[in-house]
DNA sequence: GATGAATGAGAATTCATTCAT
DNA sequence: CATGAATGAATTCTCATTCAT
């Protein structure tokens, strides 16, 4: 790509040199580190410059806005955190397996990736600009339509009770998006409990049974 | 009472006036109504004196930083929660029935108080000052003690199977706090439902069974 | 008014106070003398501030945008040039007459403001905000209109020459916004008879004739 | 001729490369271009260099700084332009044939060359740096000499009336500078009478007479 | 010769807070 | 009590220029 700094129009389209892949990621992941740490009303480029020792202006000739930045920074999150969740080898034994591992998995992921997962959520909580906001929209509809329509599915084939897929789904949003905030104050020994607990709990609210794991 | 008022612990002491309470009453409310319609980000000092019909010097006056008025904010909207939360007139037959009247009563009152809530929300979300955080957090906690004890005195006499109380709280708290926001996207008359099938979410989720109503 | 900063929408119908006035009037002379002395393109805040013995930060407060404190410092000079080209007391003997009292004007007030015209011909130059261009464009359009009705009628009455108003005009407004950028060239003993001189230049294009004066 | 180039008084004395020649070419144009287009304020090295296919510190490798760069591209104009005023083949019959050629031809050059003449006209408006301004001014100086040996000759011979060469010379200047903007407002196809127009309001301010043609 | 990553100074603007009135 | 003018630090973003490759 020739030259960057003010010009390129919109187009994320033209190759990325390895040096210039390698400084994005740098930077991301400081944004990531700032924000986690001190907060996204705090995560100004001169503090995010700082933790990658580097000068403020470099952020924005790489990213060109901040909005763009912080887009970055949650498909970056997203990317991994959907690579993690595509699930384990063992074929799932049923609906409550699937919705047992999908908790216990992401509760896990938060424990593994605790910076990631603070910063996601600091941004979704914060998120100043509209444009992030709409973003943030638009990406969780899809994650929200599928675990709806996996609810669904249960409900047909008698494994779930007849709750409002919905509703269901705003509880397990809610709850897995607080979860890095609650295992920040937990020894990291007790995630995996924790995890299993947090599966136990949804899956008597969708079976109305106490599981028998 | 599931949120507590901090009961002055760094106050300047004395007594307040009859006008200077009324004017502090004005810019927490005009405090809620900014920070609900534009976001905590856009609730600087000058916007909030304007729906006061103020000015911006008495704000910093009346509360001496923002951080103080922010806090100030958050104990309005708990005591009035608070006291909307004290439950209703009929006798509990139950702790299910205890449990559906907390989901509930907090659900309704998220739809009876968008502003209030929303606000709160935004707070919770964005709070900068790690002062804010800090008084957020011990402010919960007695909230948490006191769910978490319900709980477990539910277990004690039987009605709720055994759960780890202290992430049925987290969940629980997870969902309450994002009502606001889930009500928002649904039209008035709808709230009821969502009320009463959130209910019986958390009711499935401490039993194990399927709730009877 | 109330308050002020970043909130008052559009209106600049808002009754402004005696101070107020004084240090918008303070700010914008600031800014004619940094314009006329430095040229717009090193016309800052932060050196109109200094030249005002003001904070940047109070530019903003007074005239919210730079765009604004720019339109306003040619508000100031066009009104102050109006009332000046009023004309003198005397009637007019003719269009000839009328002419020459318009380029001698013009150039007599330039000889007189030097600081206001050589700002207001840096800005029209240069004007990097495009909602100044359109300002100036629009402003120029009736002094313009104005200019061709006074030619025509000239024509009419067969003073003047048969020529194109449209191109006269356009000659004697680039030859009038050069006149403070030649005058700052001369000592200030000869502009009154370099007024005479291009008077007499434009008495002769449109009448074809030498001027008896 | 009107304009002088500079003979590269500060240069870094060597012969260039042919490469370097037609790599300065290059730059000169897109930098033309860019600046008639965006206007000067939004001509930087970025952007001329993204016209260019070229990388910005290519820019400062061949021209050492914004300002010599920007002084090339006078140069290149008036060298261009120079060029052109050097006159028809046809024999001049007399001083006011003269002038109407330099009139005529001006303007056509302006209308020939419209992105070369809009842009000469956006750095003489705006140009911040000091040096820019002296080398206009220096610059200019050359021109202005000729014109006005031009006009006291035809005086003496009697063509022109006695008007005061220096005013006649700036007033000519600086309609011709204005045309390019002029002609911008109107269709191609009445250029060339707008240039005999202008010719003849010039012809008759220096003769006192309609001109005959 | 040429690249493009990097810098650092400077731009306009926002805002909590202070203080004379 | 209350005002609102004023400040100064902080914000994102732009850009000419440098320099290792």
């Amino acid at each position: 790509m020739l030259y960057m700094q003010t010009v390129h129009s919109e187009d994320e389209g033209g190759r990325r040199s390895f040096i210039e892949e390698a400084r994005r990621r740098q930077i991301v992941a400081a944004a990531v580190t700032t924000i986690a740490e001190e907060g996204y009303a705090r995560a100004s480029f001169v503090r995010i410059a700082a933790r990658a020792s580097v000068s403020p202006g470099l952020i924005t000739y790489h990213f060109r806005t901040k909005e763009r930045l912080i887009r970055q920074v949650l498909e970056y999150v997203h990317t991994r955190l959907d690579r993690a969740m595509e699930g384990g080898p063992e074929p799932l034994t049923g609906f409550e397996d699937g919705l047992r591992r999908i908790v216990a998995g992401h509760v896990m992921y938060c424990s593994q990736h605790p910076e990631e997962m603070a910063a996601r959520q600091e941004i979704i909580g914060a998120a100043a600009p509209p444009a992030v906001r709409e973003w943030i929209t638009e990406n969780e509809a899809s994650g929200r339509a599928e675990l709806a329509g996996f609810l669904t599915e249960g409900q047909r084939h008698g494994e779930f009770r007849a709750f409002d897929p919905e509703v269901f789904t705003d509880t397990l949003f809610a709850a897995l998006g607080s979860a890095p905030g609650r295992l920040r104050r937990r020894p990291a020994e007790e995630h995996e409990a924790y995890a299993q607990e947090l599966a136990r709990l949804f899956a008597a609210a969708a079976t109305g049974r106490t599981p028998p794991w």
